[in-house]
DNA sequence: TTGCTCCTCACGTCACGTGAGGTGGC
DNA sequence: TTGCTCCTCACGTCACGTGAGGTGGC
């Protein structure tokens, strides 16, 4: 940026909504930022020097002013780029910048958070636009990280609820992040088929978690209705497993597709069941 | 997340302290939620029925809470949060996440650009603080990434301004961003030495440019003033040059690393010159 | 006179936060 | 009675946006 000095500049500065409309910016935002005295035009009146009041802004206030909107978009409060704008040194500037880039760089995780949120429960929505309900079938699950909690202990009343709490407030590394779905774990078919509403742990979707629900074949089922109202699915997959040559070897996972976060209804929340299955050993028919 | 059914839950809701520290949210936004039907509590009063009015929220609504915020986090406005979880179906909830999947992505790039502008900025004082002003030196630069202007045409008065302007206005693939800090461009040292403050183009120190300052080396000075002032800067360097063995061979930028972001007094802007230099080819001496 | 761009000033808005004054059960 | 947690209600705040009514030069 190189250029005469001020004076000699002429008189080529810009009106409010010429210098807007360069920055990309609103003129109210410009105006906003003149009464605050954060930024100011360079100039008041027009070259006549006559009676008005128009702000007239220099074409090399564009730096300044982008820089404030940087400072303001990444929270900088006005007041503080105010005070700065009145005592500016490059050591006062790279103190506030470099405690700001740390600020940003927790905004990135928290967006990127945010996204693998949204993505987690769209993807369980969409399982669920997409499930047949009432049938119940075999197929290849991915690998999916999840975060365990401890063993649930069910003795005494309100025993789900204070389990489930202690779940939330369990710290794991990293730290539960509770934005995430929550499901049950039951040990084995046998614990789910026993008691379908106490699950041997919870788990969290966390895509970040380090345990994993193993990749491989699973009896999957559907059913609707409020949390923890399996209806008749356990013995439905069991008879189905027995029919059809597959043995339960390994634990049962459920979470809702569909609960209150996207239905109104309770009775429609809708659970999906994942039972870890293998093909039944059959001896080889003897010719 | 598997119970019985609400009724026989028991009494073991939490005090909306309680509630808040689980999900780390202050009690102040929950009861604002609240009083705005955006999310309310399971029930109002304590366990004997008594008269008091305290809110009361049951462990499940964590998730219900936690997706709440993540919308309102991502700018969903609480209006259409409210309106949602008055009719909520997951195609409904689908559609609005992802089309506000698309402003999370925009945020993202937002925050790495501010994140680009800062480190620049950082980039520029910094070297401004380590700079041995009234020497000039010989450094080998790294190669830099800029989006270079047209060439300027200083005819007529206000020229300058309105070669600028022209700059701000001119669209670049990737588009200009004037966030980033401008300097000028110099087709050689002897342009420079004739006229300092009308450079042949200008340029924007955007790293996403897609031409380059060449990687090599550069004679680089420094001198304090208002834009345009080059002082006795262009001289020095070309006696400088002529002392020490070097010759010109390229363009001159000269850029500001102190300039009215961060220092008040228009005389102490600081101003960097860097121009690319070869050794002269010395006859070897005759032994 | 009309149209245009700019002005000021007061008030609205959005998502809370704050603080005063009060309640109910140990 | 004291302390504790919860309550309501009104007002403050932050960074603007909006809209009414007015001005100055072609």
């Amino acid at each position: 940026l190189s250029n005469m000095n001020d004076k000699k500049l002429g008189m080529d500065y810009l009106s409010i909504n010429e210098f807007a409309e360069l920055v990309g910016m609103p003129a109210t935002k410009l105006r906003h930022y003149d009464t605050e005295g954060v930024f100011m035009p360079a100039k008041r009146g027009d070259e006549q020097n006559s009676t008005n009041k128009h702000r007239l802004y220099a074409p090399t206030q564009i730096t300044t002013v982008k820089y404030i909107r940087v400072l303001s978009e990444i929270g900088v409060p006005l007041k503080t780029i105010k005070d700065l704008a009145h005592s500016r040194t490059p050591e006062k500037l790279l103190k506030l910048l470099s405690t700001h880039k740390a600020i940003i760089a927790d905004k990135m995780v928290s967006l990127q958070q945010e996204d693998s949120v949204i993505n987690t429960f769209m993807a369980l929505m969409f399982e669920g636009i997409c499930a047949t309900e009432t049938d119940i079938k075999v197929s290849k699950m991915p690998a999916k990280s999840i975060i365990l909690g401890d063993t649930n202990d069910f003795t005494g009343s309100d025993s789900f609820h204070r389990e489930f709490i202690r779940f939330c407030h369990s710290s794991h590394e990293p730290r539960l992040n509770l934005c995430y779905p929550v499901g049950g774990y039951f040990e084995s078919m046998d614990v789910f088929l026993k008691e379908p509403s106490q699950p041997t742990r919870f788990f969290s979707l966390d895509p970040s978690g380090q345990e994993q629900k193993a990749e491989g074949l699973y009896l999957i089922g559907h059913t609707r209705g409020y949390y923890g109202q399996a209806n008749d699915l356990p013995e439905r997959m069991a008879e189905y497993a027995k029919e059809n040559g597959f043995d339960f070897n390994g634990p049962v996972y459920n979470i809702f597709l569909f609960d209150e976060v996207s239905i109104d209804d309770p009775e429609q929340y809708l659970m999906q069941v994942s039972a870890s299955v293998k093909e039944t050993q059959r001896p080889l028919p003897v010719l």
